[in-house]
RNA sequence: GGGCGUUUAGCUCAGUUGGUUAGAGCGCGUGGAUCACACCCACGAGGUCGCAGGUUCAAGUCCUGCAACGCCCA
């Protein structure tokens, strides 16, 4: 699938720049920046800088703690979608935070063959193009084929990676079928082959006829159809005239019953245990057997058709009762020799058959409609038939428990918890693992096997022996007088096993697992009759070894010393069963880590769980709903920092998030508004720094003297210490919204609507120039830092631009900030408790509490903007002396001409008021006021401030909260009451005085 | 059938251990081309926190039941 959207136009305006201006980030020699964030100018250079810096390459022996993260890898079956975005986004923010703290951080990248899925995609192309199946094109062909998919495939995906910001150690990319990958897949299945946890077995298996092969319960989903029950008579052996009469939705699987079974309390039926009835249409004699599992005696007649190798229920009473297990059905779906006059018949044609010759013969007591759940393939979305083969299995039940145990002691944590139960109901079950698939794409069973006829006084007992040094197998040793050992020999290290032959009695079925992929002993292997399995292995089988194949295990590399286990999984809820289990279990079990202990084997600490991304419609983002939105397209539309942005303002602990989607009127492609957010604050944050960059010119070398700060520096030098404690504990703790929410209040809300106001006029003033500069440079590189992480293009951007205009942005006696010359590479910012200002940030509140209640007055007595006005605030001396400290600040901010403070004011004539927290603020309307207006929002004011009065004072009247409550609750509602009080009294006067 | 989750402003979502007048973004209303930004600025409206009980001085928050929606497992 070529990528066509590559070079498309991104932006339907022209550009808000001139072209000489794509250098944004270096704007010493360009210019003033661009007015309008362009990310396209930006996000490829920056990326390649990053690349070619090494800045992603991981080695062992760098400095610091490690930091590890191992890449959920994608199926190479289509490009990303917005889920694999928001999953690769998370886990790059994780990556370049610890980064930036001076960990050792190694983010493994990679791509899964994904077996059943893969295949099933290229089949599809191949038949809808060619009209042929894979019979027809052979499996060398569609191996070829499948490979030149994933070639295309898999480029693609790695490409959206880097397009998105992903700092991945690309050095280390890993393909779930490349050899290292194989390698490790071959070992790790020899191990559990020879400690005896992989068997082969007979075993009733979700067979998918289209794509004729096993599929796990994993790959199989419910729908309840329409059908029918049909009711059937079976005539009684030797009565004739006696039926018995069964129920059945599926007709045709009568043809392999091998029992009716009963209930054993069941009065009806007592004398019927042990007789024998006729099976219609073949004429089988099948004993009635006795049941209480199987048998509900309340439903229908309390008589049930055993079908063993057709039902999972039967099949396990087949396994009680020892009863023969008869095949009907061929792989494909139709009946076999086993279905007498139906053989060749499809299943659903030898239904409507059935039912048609049970109804001539007198046999069809009744049909009535009624619903079922049909399992259907994932993969193929025809019905799975439960279907008896032999199959590979995985015995989980002390992997299970172990893989229990440590998320039960915590050595591994979910996040949110609640997902623990998920993971541990799951694996309680402990059902063996059926890892064969009739498929082609994927690691081969390892396993050359040959039935061998048995000497008649050698007893077939099974034995095991690993070669070529262990000692000889009796049986094996009889039969090949030890010629075959003696043969192997010397060609590679391998197991065998020896098991009695399942169907024929008197012969042998010997299995071999070579330890490597030693061409030379599997050359010997087949020369001498031994055969390979075709199957492949299920594609967790790769995937659960993921975390050390990719670090080359069972090697016993340094990368596996320094970077195993890894810190943190990040995937989705739907993969916890999967594949998160399966790596705790593969990680315990094979131990890959030299030196470490064996409880502390786990492949990772910390399993980060996102939520599943639906549509406005709270559906999930699906192709064949058309409903999903295209990563690239919101890269090519906002940016990849919008992008990154908005989904981590997405993630909560919430497993589902809707996202409205609609068409882009420009492009026609599917898009979301709510990626605007993540445009404007990119916008604004390219503007803040614009601004930044003009008034920094010259700054370097400025004096910095901390004694001169003024209230506004200390308010935002405190600010800046507080986000910074906000955002580190919440990333802490994987609250990513949390995180991006903080920087994102502080910069705009604080940064720029206040500090930047606050700190304009003093950039004309050069006896002010100084400090206010150092500070903003101060605070600018900590805003930068903070938000790296979420929106990593953008920031370094403007890092180039900071660094190229002031070198030094510490502030010498108060806080240093560590020169990097790449924002990707600088520290991330310490604790500097002493920043923390509390008298700093009330003073500045009781400020912006004027400025905001002259805006108010300004806006609801409908002056205009800019309208300069004269404002006086009656307060207490302590706070008049700070309004008259920034004076200037509060006339730029309210758009005053003059603010006068203090205990003696008295309200001018023709004024408005406003009561704020401990002041009255008066705003001089002469000739402006409408005395109507005001007097309405004076009674406003008052009946709300009385209303909330009310509430205070019926609590307060309580005496069981008098009595009851906390002594500061208490005291802090009769506080406020009286400020309520003061304020409503204060109001009131002002009304008065209009009159 | 079992388990989990969700239900808070028109929309999408926050809301630690119960304790200011429940917040954000978008959207909406009013005003604004002021020399960082109209992807902007200022001000504002908008909520019986799904329903019904209960615990408590106090419930969006804890408990029980019910309803709707979604996911996982059988």
């Amino acid at each position: 699938m070529p990528d066509k959207k590559k070079d498309k136009p991104s932006d339907p305006q022209p550009p808000a720049h001139e072209p000489a201006a794509n250098e944004q980030g270096a704007p010493q020699d360009e210019g003033p920046l661009p007015k309008a964030y362009d990310p396209a100018t930006v996000e490829n250079r920056i990326y390649a800088m990053w690349e070619q810096g090494g800045y992603f390459h991981a080695e062992p022996d760098a400095p610091g703690k490690p930091f590890t993260i191992v890449i959920p890898p994608p199926n190479v079956t289509d490009r990303l979608h917005l889920g694999h975005a928001l999953n690769n986004t998370l886990q790059d923010i994780l990556i370049r935070w610890r980064r930036m703290q001076g960990r050792k951080t190694l983010w493994v990248p990679g791509t899964d063959h994904a077996g059943i899925a893969t295949q099933a995609v290229v089949e599809r192309r191949i038949f809808e193009k060619e009209k042929k199946t894979r019979h027809d094109v052979g499996r060398e062909e569609i191996v070829r084929r499948i490979w030149a998919w994933r070639e295309e495939c898999g480029d693609i995906i790695l490409n959206q990676l880097k397009r998105i910001g992903s700092s991945c150690d690309w050095k280390r990319t890993r393909f779930t079928l490349d050899p290292v990958c194989a390698r490790a897949v071959r070992h790790a299945f020899f191990k559990m082959f020879k400690d005896g946890l992989i068997y082969r077995g007979k075993r009733l298996v979700n067979w998918d006829t289209h794509l004729q092969t096993a599929v796990s319960d994993d790959e199989v989903y419910h729908e309840t159809v329409k059908g029918h029950l049909w009711h059937i008579r079976y005539p009684v052996k030797g009565e004739p005239g006696r039926f018995v009469i069964v129920a059945t939705t599926r007709p045709e699987t009568m043809l392999g019953d091998t029992a009716v079974a009963v209930h054993p309390d069941d009065p009806r039926y007592q004398d019927l245990i042990g007789k024998t009835v006729v099976l219609p249409l073949l004429g089988r004699e099948i004993p009635v057997i006795a049941d209480g599992i199987l048998v509900d005696p309340k439903f229908g007649s309390g008589c049930v058709k055993v079908t063993p190798a057709h039902d999972p229920n039967d099949y396990e009473t087949g396994l009680r009762h020892k009863l023969e297990m008869i095949n009907i059905l061929t792989p494909d779906g139709r009946i076999n020799a086993a279905g007498g006059p139906y053989q060749g018949l499809d299943r659903f044609k030898a239904r409507e058959k059935v039912v048609q010759d049970l109804e001539a013969q007198g046999l069809l007591e009744k049909v009535e409609p009624y619903e079922t759940d049909v399992g259907h393939s994932d993969r193929s979305k025809t019905p799975i038939e439960p279907y008896l083969s032999e199959q590979w299995f995985v015995r989980m039940a002390d992997l299970a428990e172990k893989a229990m145990e440590a998320v039960r002691d915590g050595r591994v944590k979910f996040h949110p918890d609640r997902y623990g139960r998920t993971y541990l109901d799951w694996l309680s079950q402990k059902r063996d693992w059926c890892i064969s698939r009739q498929l082609w794409w994927g690691h081969q069973i390892p396993i050359w096997s040959q039935d061998l006829d048995l000497p008649a006084d050698v007893k077939p007992e099974p034995c095991s022996e690993r070669g070529p040094d262990a000692q000889a197998c009796a049986a094996l040793d009889r039969k090949m007088s030890g010629d075959a050992r003696e043969y192997l020999k010397g060609a590679g290290r391998y197991f065998l096993r020896v098991e009695p032959h399942p169907e024929e009695p008197g012969r042998i079925r010997t299995l071999v697992c070579p330890e490597e992929e030693t061409p030379e002993l599997q050359k010997r292997l087949e020369a001498a009759g031994w055969v390979r399995d075709p199957d492949v292995l299920d594609t967790w089988f790769s995937s659960g070894l993921w975390p050390i194949s990719t670090m080359g295990w069972p090697e016993e590399t340094a990368t596996l010393k320094t970077f195993y286990p890894t810190n943190v999984l990040c995937t989705a809820r739907e993969i916890i069963t999967l594949w998160v289990a399966r790596m705790v279990m593969v990680g315990l079990y094979n131990k890959p880590r030299p030196g470490l202990a064996a409880a502390e084997q786990v492949p990772f600490h910390d399993v980060y769980i996102h939520a599943m991304i639906q549509d406005g419609e709270g559906r999930p983002m699906k192709k064949s709903l058309g409903n999903g939105v295209d990563p690239l397209e919101i890269i090519a539309s906002h940016g990849a920092d919008a992008l990154r942005f908005t989904l981590a303002w997405m993630t909560t602990e919430t497993q589902d998030v809707r996202m409205p989607v609609v068409k882009d009127p420009v492009t026609g492609r599917n898009t979301s508004p709510r990626f605007d957010m993540g445009r404007n604050f990119c916008n604004k944050l390219w503007n803040a720094t614009r601004f930044a960059l003009m008034n920094l010119a010259g700054a370097e070398g400025a004096r910095f003297d901390a004694a001169a700060l003024r209230l506004e520096d200390r308010w935002i030098l405190s600010r800046t210490e507080q986000v910074r404690r906000a955002v580190t504990d919440e990333l802490e703790a994987f609250h990513f919204q949390a995180a991006i929410s903080a920087a994102y209040s502080f910069f705009w809300d604080e940064l720029c609507d206040w500090y930047l106001e606050a700190v304009k006029p003093r950039m004309a003033v050069e006896a002010e120039r100084g400090t206010a500069q150092r500070v903003l440079a101060f605070v600018l590189d900590r805003a930068l830092r903070l938000l790296h992480p979420f929106i990593p293009f953008i920031t370094e951007a403007a890092w180039e631009g900071l660094s190229a205009t002031i070198g030094d942005r510490g502030l010498p006696g108060v806080a240093e900030a560590a020169p990097s010359e790449r924002l990707i590479l600088a520290a991330w910012p310490q604790a500097i408790p002493a920043m923390v200002d509390e008298e700093a940030e009330a003073r500045f509140a009781a400020v912006m509490e004027v400025v905001r209640a002259v805006r108010n007055i300004r806006t609801k007595m409908q002056i205009h903007p800019g309208a300069r006005l004269t404002a006086f605030v009656k307060t207490d001396a302590a706070k008049a002396r700070v309004l008259a400290e920034t004076e200037g600040l509060s006339r730029r901010l309210a758009g005053l001409e003059r603010l006068e403070a203090g205990p003696g004011i008295e309200k001018p004539a023709h004024a408005a008021a406003e009561v704020v927290s401990g002041a009255e603020v008066y705003v001089s309307l002469e000739g402006l006021i409408d005395l109507a207006a005001e007097r309405k929002r004076l009674e406003e004011r008052i009946a709300k401030d009385r209303a909330y009065l009310g509430q205070i004072e019926k609590k307060l009247e309580n005496k069981n909260f008098v009595d009851r409550a906390p002594a500061e609750v208490v005291e802090r509602e009769r506080t406020r009451a009286q400020e309520i009080r003061d304020a409503i009294a204060a109001t009131e006067r002002n009304l008065a005085e209009l009159a």
